[in-house]
DNA sequence: GACCATTATGCGGCTATGCTCATACAAGTT
DNA sequence: AACTTGTATGAGCATAGCCGCATAATGGTC
């Protein structure tokens, strides 16, 4: 069972599509800037180095890739710019994942246990 | 809203991981051959070469890679190896980005119409 | 064991990308 | 306009990872 009933399969363009979209989340700068925006609302940039440590012109291109892909959004207040999540679906992602993952740590702990 | 609503901010490594589980789809190859397995249900390695076109070598690294992270398993048949997808995750998360990508090409149609 | 078929792996080239430094650009203040 | 603050970007280095070639390891057959 469950053979012959998978989704269709996707073209080469969705699949690049696709693929760009899980590389954002791929590098674990990117996903700590989003996961602390999710985390803490909408930061200016400043906040954002002081929080991660790192430096400001990678902050600005990995946010810069964030706003290009519709996940991240931001506005001016006087010079600074302030950023928010823009989509709730990485939150979603991550919560997936992690539940995943930490089934999977459990299965291991159990056939350690059994054998 | 929705400013101090945001999840728990995830740890280093757990940070890493996540990341590390989106770096397995971030790769097209490798995302194809897991739409492939998904669409087919179980394949052979020989038919994945042919479909893919891609070498030998590179699926059976790419393979190896999934493999290690659960989300393929394969079973000796002879010689062969029958792999099949072991996680319906990606299925589900591959939905989901999908999704979510036609909704953002129709809000920039919609905004060229509007506009 | 010798031989064949299938899959895994060491090696190396190549490309992509993270990351920094320096610098340009933008917005505000006086 | 000059100056300050805050952000983006070009140039360059270093590293990671894809990918193929050749070869080793594995499993089956005789």
């Amino acid at each position: 069972m469950a053979a012959s009933a998978g989704g269709s399969r996707p073209s080469p363009q969705l699949l690049e599509e696709l693929s760009a979209f899980f590389r954002l989340l791929s590098e674990p700068a990117r996903l700590q800037l989003l996961c602390q925006l999710e985390h803490d609302g909408a930061r200016d940039v400043a906040s954002l180095i002081e929080a991660t440590g790192f430096s400001q012109s990678h902050i600005s291109r990995q946010l810069g890739q964030l706003q290009r892909a519709g996940l991240v959004r931001c506005e001016r207040e006087g010079t600074r710019l302030i950023y928010e999540v823009a989509d709730p679906l990485v939150a979603e992602l991550c919560g997936l994942v992690q539940r995943r993952l930490r089934k999977r740590l459990e299965e291991q702990l159990q056939q350690l246990q059994t054998a």
